[in-house]
DNA sequence: CCCGAACCTGAGCAAGCGCTTAGGGCTTGT
DNA sequence: ACAAGCCCTAAGCGCTTGCTCAGGTTCGGG
């Protein structure tokens, strides 16, 4: 189902998409979306703030939709692989939960602007293009659900409600993409590990690992 | 500081929206507003909604900017006064904290429409009308944070990082406007009671209380 | 009965939107 | 040298947008 090429977790941002003049457009697309919002962002910004006329835009993608299409399902592949490397490691459920909530925190506070459309563009997408993006977040919520279940079975963890615990769980660790500032105090490490620690505590882990 | 008229804490809600005529345009809009966003919503939609023609909206409001200006206004109050009335009460740290987290939880997941476009259509807003709301929010964050400070003072609570705690928190309970649903499993008041759980445990309170 | 104020509508304007089309320069292989 | 193919632009089409304005309806007070 996925070809080698599709590595999702390179270091290059958006160093799958080509030409290189498409990956100029994406990146712009990203930055007015996450600053304006889809709606309110035109083609013709979006083909200014790649160097180019608003036409260039429709060589390289259909609609603006696709764009954002493109921009969220990437997207959401690279914070679910960043979750599930960290879900797969060796170790304690609270050494697993810490790591995928340091990690998705430092990637959503790293790549604020497009974890920004990411998270809150959903809606704008086409029917067909939002049922498969919510696909791909169902997968995230069921990592967080079972390192968590895992932690109850296993008696690390006391938590009276999992499935409840695993949204507010991934609902704080989303919501950093809105408030996240780069030119805050906070560097994205150090919100990771205030997160992964507050976590630990919402999930009753019987002892801080490490 | 408030006048007497300035109930925030009334039962019918945007029942200090005068006349009849501009709330039926004004609660039509918070919901185009929710469902669409901002900039998705015409304001054809709007007067359609209302039942008037699209003229009949500029009788009530200078521009669709005011129109979402007055519904943030209104909101924020709303969920401040809501904070402010759990925070003020008497009881311990743990208490204060706990109700306070639960009544603005409930608030966001009762309101949530209300709420999504209180809480993620600030950028819509024009320069000035935007700065008059941040002041606000910035309200709601000291007190969640004196509540917490209190709470470290008096031995109650195990807190490292109280700004950072307090910004967890408040993005936590913000957060429910973006995934409540009212056809969903959780009734408001649930999601009020976990979550007033959960943030006692992120910040270390020693024991339950009630 | 008429007046003025309050409220609303039908029609429409200027501007801006997403997107298309015709065509012109590059680069590349031969 | 030349043709093919790719990448891009200038111009603009059809439509929708936020908003305006002249005029009509309703209603309480004189």
């Amino acid at each position: 189902m996925c070809a080698a090429e599709e590595t999702t977790g390179e270091d290059t941002p958006w160093g799958e998409v080509t030409p290189e003049a498409a990956r100029r457009l994406l990146v712009a697309a990203v930055d007015a979306f996450a600053e304006r919002g889809y709606h309110a962002t035109t083609t013709r910004d979006i083909a200014g703030r790649a160097g180019m006329s608003p036409a260039a835009l429709y060589i390289h993608f259909k609609t603006k939709e696709e764009l954002l299409h493109r921009i969220s399902k990437i997207g959401h592949e690279r914070a679910l692989y960043v979750l599930d490397t960290e879900a797969d490691r060796d170790g304690t459920a609270a050494e697993r939960l810490a790591g995928a909530v340091r990690s998705f925190v430092r990637w959503h506070a790293e790549r604020h602007t497009t974890a920004r459309v990411v998270q809150y563009e959903l809606d704008a997408l086409g029917e067909e293009h939002r049922t498969e993006i919510v696909a791909l977040r169902r997968r995230s919520d069921a990592v967080v659900r079972r390192i968590i279940g895992e932690g109850v079975r296993d008696g690390e963890f006391d938590v009276p409600d999992v499935p409840g615990t695993t949204l507010a769980v991934l609902s704080l660790c989303i919501d950093v993409a809105r408030w996240f500032n780069a030119q805050g105090s906070r560097t994205p490490d150090e919100v990771g590990e205030l997160y992964a620690d507050l976590v630990l505590r919402m999930v009753g882990a019987r002892q801080i690992p490490r």
